[in-house]
DNA sequence: GCGTTCGGATATGCATACACTGACGTACGC
DNA sequence: GCGTACGTCAGTGTATGCATATCCGAACGC
């Protein structure tokens, strides 16, 4: 027998069950939404929903305002343009950084995996799985950085983008060019050259960040 | 008459209370305190007070541990790393893109004031004034840099050192290196040299962090 | 003497109750 | 007809009560 799961904590379940809410669209970006009609809706008291509101405004998800419930905050392309210039910094310097350490055989070959399964996913055109392999990548890379912090940062915002890929991933190109640059900088970590390793990440991380805003200004989506 | 302010709800001012007594040491690093007590202490029912911890949680000052009570983080020396590894990324890519933007003509000006106050307090050796100032310089740049996510992002990072400082202004060496890097990184802004401004940005962070670093390994302090 | 189990004390997590504030609509005055 | 003032109502912010889970100590067994 599996020793049973002690039950967790009503407001871990509300932001998990909001998160997903949101991520899914189900509450859509700028909606209002007030804590009695959500705690009625998760069939608990409004005291775990305003704790787990606190939760999901300080990682910048939504808003709250008095009296007009909580709202799902939109993405706007500025914002976009934000969120993409931090993850360039931070993600380029945990590329730098996971070039200079010394990582466990295994390790490396987890992002490996993830690019082969990239690979796969393209071959088989299924963006969701390749979107999928992508955010492990990105993930791993920050671990390998060694440095929590910006890798609780990164998630954060990654958090924030992850809805708007849902409009994205399906009307941008193929990311081809993409898994070569996620072999060239696991190439480099892999010499230990953090130079390079930083300067491909950062040039990725930059052409994506362009190529999002300019399909979202394309689509003349003022918010996402 | 002003117009009376609306009272701030009580959520606020804990928050707000909970976070200077951290700073000044009154709550000390590692130290428990339990929600009753906290209400009691800062007059009032244990639901504001709660509403607080989860953000100061959030923020990472804290930790919230179930019947132990609210725990108010220490900062290890890896802790220090990590932190002004992010601060050196962030800051620097905010002086470089501080450098590309063009500003209203005032706002230099306010930086420039700030590096004036550094240097005026270091004649006076008035440590506790150029530390206002230097936070000052920081603030500022950042807010230059035009992101407002990386702003908040180091604005929370350098609370989490904030208590740090305390303890390393005043064993450190007066901090005249410093005031030349700053006006350094203010004329390549003026020149719109955003490569040198990002470069010396970068370096002066990256001193100032091993000098710290150092600092709190020689006096063996295994956390603050 | 040491380990284990049982019981009580206690802090928390949550539900609920309530006062207050801000918003909106209506009606009145001009 | 337009602007303003008042009343009503809803939603939040906060307090409080309660059930439960956990931790500590004591007592018992080995």
């Amino acid at each position: 027998m599996a020793p049973d799961a002690p039950r967790p904590p009503r407001s871990r379940t509300a932001a998990d069950v909001l998160r997903r809410l949101i991520f899914d669209g189900e509450l859509a970006p700028g909606s209002d939404h007030l804590e009695t009609e959500l705690a009625t809706r998760l069939g608990m008291s409004r005291t775990p929903i305003r704790e787990a509101a606190v939760q999901l405004a300080a990682q910048g998800l939504v808003e709250l305002r008095p009296r007009k419930g909580l709202r799902v905050l939109p993405i706007s392309p500025e914002d976009m343009r934000e969120i993409y210039e931090v993850l360039t910094e931070l993600e380029s310097g945990a590329a730098g950084r996971a070039a200079e350490r010394s990582h466990a055989p295994g390790v490396l070959d987890e992002l490996e995996a993830a690019i082969s399964d990239m690979d796969a996913a393209l071959d088989r055109d299924d963006r969701d799985a390749w979107a999928d392999a992508d955010d492990t990548f990105h993930r791993l890379l920050m671990r390998l950085g060694g440095n929590t912090r910006a890798e609780a940062v990164v998630a954060m915002l990654a958090d924030q983008v992850r809805r708007a890929r849902a409009v994205t991933l399906w009307s941008r190109p193929l990311p081809v060019q993409s898994n070569a640059d996620h072999r060239a900088v696991l190439d480099a970590i892999r010499r230990g050259d953090a130079e390079t390793a930083r300067a491909i990440h950062r040039t990725h991380r930059e052409t994506a960040g362009r190529m999002l805003l300019d399909l979202i200004s394309r689509a003349r989506l003022k918010a996402i």
